[in-house]
DNA sequence: TTCGTCGTTCGTACGCTGTACGTACGACGT
DNA sequence: ACGTCGTACGTACAGCGTACGAACGACGAA
């Protein structure tokens, strides 16, 4: 493969990227320490000298894709923000399927993922959010995101075609209709009314999106809880 | 420590319980087939009678784990259904906080989580909701409530007081307050404000089954894409 | 009683993992 | 010419999942 071709010295960044692609092309459970030295055309324990161990590692890889995620500007509104945020973090989580799981399982937060939390807030807290609200709305973006992003890592169908083929060979011959008549209907019907999973995520998106104007607004909906904290505290930006 | 003392005989269930409570005690990493064996007073070949190989022992491991979940009821109104589903759900994912990704990420679902989306399923469908509209109810709500757990898992507190703690001791001195102002007001008035991290997931529940409910109606909020695919199919539950 | 046969248990071994430890080598200041 | 230091890595160890085959008790048939 690569054996004496790229023999560039060896940093940190060159290592952190060989293991980001390794594991988008391997896959998690691939990425061992030999691997990607081999990878590198090094030793395994020559890595040793840019990462204090494989925690170290993935922490700088988790850091990486949250690069990739576009850190939402100050000017427009936050609505459009906040959902081209969304948008962009689901595509860089569907390129690094394996970052999901690794990115909230970190206890340590890296220089980017601080950057981006910085920047969310600051959208919500100057479009009238208080404080307590766009922790609600952080909560719930970031809640719908991960899962959203987790459970769609695992599935074996990406477009519509791929759904039909699917349900028509997998799924119906495998649900018994008298035991799960439900399932057995959605995943007929789903196909038959041409379903794109494609555009799910945003479907909850703009759902969300919705329901947080309620929340910055501090009028909730039937929900008594979200408004009373809602009340709590009234939007007062610093630094401005 | 158990070295005469639990020789019961050695059978699936036995060994799927014992593999739940070693993870839940040690977590997932510490899950090995020796120690599992050595748990149970066995060998550690003595389990493959039992499960083909580990990933089967974690399949059976998960559908353990949504077992716990309340399988909603048909009584009642859809709202209160769901509601309880995922309260009882997050409450089983804080007990058993390996099982987050294991449960999304295996691709073949075991029995108790078939019997659960059909309930589920079922649930929206008599209330109201289009094969469609249920669709992306519940991918809505198991985003959230995965997405939810999973960030939950790691964080280190869990009361408020917890929560006191932490900011003033680690987070405030560590978020310079000049590169970081929104990070840094947030914290010192989440805690002012006596902002309780355990009633966040009911915050952001409520919101979305107000959200579902718009759905359910078929009159989304200013979202024409939702609106759009809520009226492409009229309930018509099967079975009834 | 003796002899398969079968269900269950598990000892050993192989190739993999992360990484501790010690060594080796080239560049550089003195 | 001689230490020192940054970089590289060979070897080794404990632990992993699990393939293979042997051991052993229970049992029906002879």
């Amino acid at each position: 493969m690569s054996e004496t071709a790229e023999r560039a010295p060896l940093t940190k960044e060159r290592v952190l990227r060989a293991a980001v692609a390794l594991a988008d092309r391997r896959g998690a459970d691939a990425l061992s320490m030999r691997l990607l030295a081999k990878e590198l055309g090094a030793g395994a324990m020559s890595l040793y000298h840019y990462v204090a161990n494989k925690d170290e590692l993935i922490d700088g890889m988790v850091d990486l894709v949250f690069d990739e995620i576009a850190l939402p500007t100050a000017d427009g509104d936050w609505r459009t923000a906040m959902r081209d945020r969304a948008l962009t973090a689901r595509d860089a989580l569907a390129r690094h399927p394996w970052a999901i799981v690794l990115m909230e399982s970190r206890t340590q937060p890296g220089p980017a993922n601080l950057r981006h939390r910085e920047g969310t807030l600051g959208i919500l807290r100057r479009a009238g959010f208080s404080v307590v609200a766009a922790t609600h709305a952080n909560w719930l973006l970031d809640s719908y995101l991960y899962g959203f992003a987790l459970q769609v890592a695992t599935l074996p169908f990406d477009t519509k075609e791929q759904l039909a083929d699917m349900a028509e060979q997998i799924f119906i011959p495998q649900i018994p209709a008298d035991r799960f008549p439900y399932l057995h209907e959605a995943a007929a019907e789903l196909v038959a009314a041409g379903y794109d999973p494609a555009t799910e995520f945003e479907v909850g998106l703009g759902l969300i999106l919705d329901a947080l104007e309620t929340l910055r607004s501090g009028r909730s909906g039937s929900h008594a809880l979200a408004r009373n904290i809602a009340a709590t505290n009234a939007p007062k930006p610093p630094n401005s």
